[in-house]
DNA sequence: CCCCCATTAGAACGATCGCTCTAGAGCAAC
DNA sequence: GTTGCTCTAGAGCGATCGTTCTAATGGGGG
């Protein structure tokens, strides 16, 4: 009940760092101060088991970071620009291993380990759904808040492993800049949840989600 | 003389798909038909000098594919947009385990393998380099192209992390769609060699991406 | 022809892998 | 006190890890 969730955590930071593969369940064990055998107690699935539930943790905990960020700025642009720039301080500050193992994960594992990676796509669907529904709320159409979702989504992740491998700051605030750009041309973009200046010609979009 | 190349192909195949970690030397071995004997004669470095050199050649392939793609198109938003396109249909093709092992292997290498994030660092930033060269050279600010390349890299690695993850083109797509409205914004980024039909201040956002 | 050396070939090393198994510690119920 | 059960603790399993080592092979220069 407390073990469980002291071995979820150390794997989690032994993905974010160095991956699955890399992540051995002796290691797992000396980071999370459990012996092997309890470690297979509550995860009968072994080393994938724990990986899984690790994933999942993260996911849960992610899907708010996002919101919160933006929901400080009242100009959806700025907000989108300021995330990146907090994500880069985030990186630097923490030695160039801050970084989320759904990201790490995913891209070792997406042809190797079919169960981890539909575990990570669940994740991933989650993060989609949750982005789509705040930036719709936030004034975009349906197809404009998916859309910006996802760009938002990979280029956070591929700047992650750019300053990760770079050690530097500047994937992150360049894709931080170019997001912004591209948020700042979505209709209704502009204004948060005061008066609606939607765009006079942008209001028509085929708004296909949108319902929300 | 060409054993060597086999391997290193071998090995570039092996991280694309399954990362560094999980790739043994005894998988390389069979994959590129040479006994480990071979493998440790012309790598003395062993498995990490192979992945060196599978990262540098994959970096020298692939600093020709940017360019090649957007010299196809006068309007750089369209070819930005074109490109990433050109990557969702490809992966798609290939099952979805078409990637580049930069960013795969970056990732889960950063903070363990120092020697192998060099090269990983080296060839990153020979693309920025490369591309920032270009697209200087189509009309954008030194400043400007080199913000761009960084988003273009990044938003492209983490699409196809999400794309293998999800088994879909749609965060492809969704970036390539995000990083054309980008370009579209930045001054002179429009026409190439062309007739400069530059916009007078930015142009008209109306359409956005709506090019295509 | 024979020697030389780069290369091939794979056996073997200790270490570590993920995982299983047994032994016992701790605690609640009766 | 004893029974029953969850959980801890770590030794031990076969397999595989990255690497080293020795032996055989093969083709060009004397």
């Amino acid at each position: 009940m407390e073990t469980d969730k002291r071995i979820v955590n150390a794997m989690a930071e032994l993905l974010r760092v160095q991956g699955y593969a890399a992540t051995g369940i002796q290691q797992l064990a000396r980071a999370a101060k459990a012996p092997t055998g309890s470690i297979y107690h509550h995860f009968r699935g072994g080393k994938r088991e724990v990986a899984a539930a690790a994933l999942r943790q993260t996911g849960a905990v992610y899907i708010q970071v996002l919101p919160m960020l933006l929901d400080e700025h009242a100009d959806l642009a700025t907000g989108v620009e300021a995330a990146f720039a907090a994500a880069a301080e985030d990186i630097e500050n923490t030695g160039w291993a801050n970084m989320c193992p759904v990201g790490t994960v995913t891209g070792e594992i997406a042809d190797t380990e079919p169960e981890l990676r539909e575990v990570a796509a669940e994740v991933l669907t989650s993060w989609v759904e949750e982005g789509t529904r705040y930036l719709a709320g936030r004034g975009l159409s349906g197809t404009d808040a998916r859309a910006l979702t996802y760009a938002l989504i990979s280029a956070l992740e591929g700047a992650f492993i750019l300053a990760r491998g770079q050690r530097s700051t500047e994937p992150l605030l360049a894709a931080g800049r170019a997001m912004a750009a591209y948020t700042a041309t979505l209709p209704a973009g502009a204004s948060p949840s005061s008066g609606e200046k939607v765009g006079p010609s942008g209001a028509d979009f085929g708004e296909g989600v949108g319902g929300f």
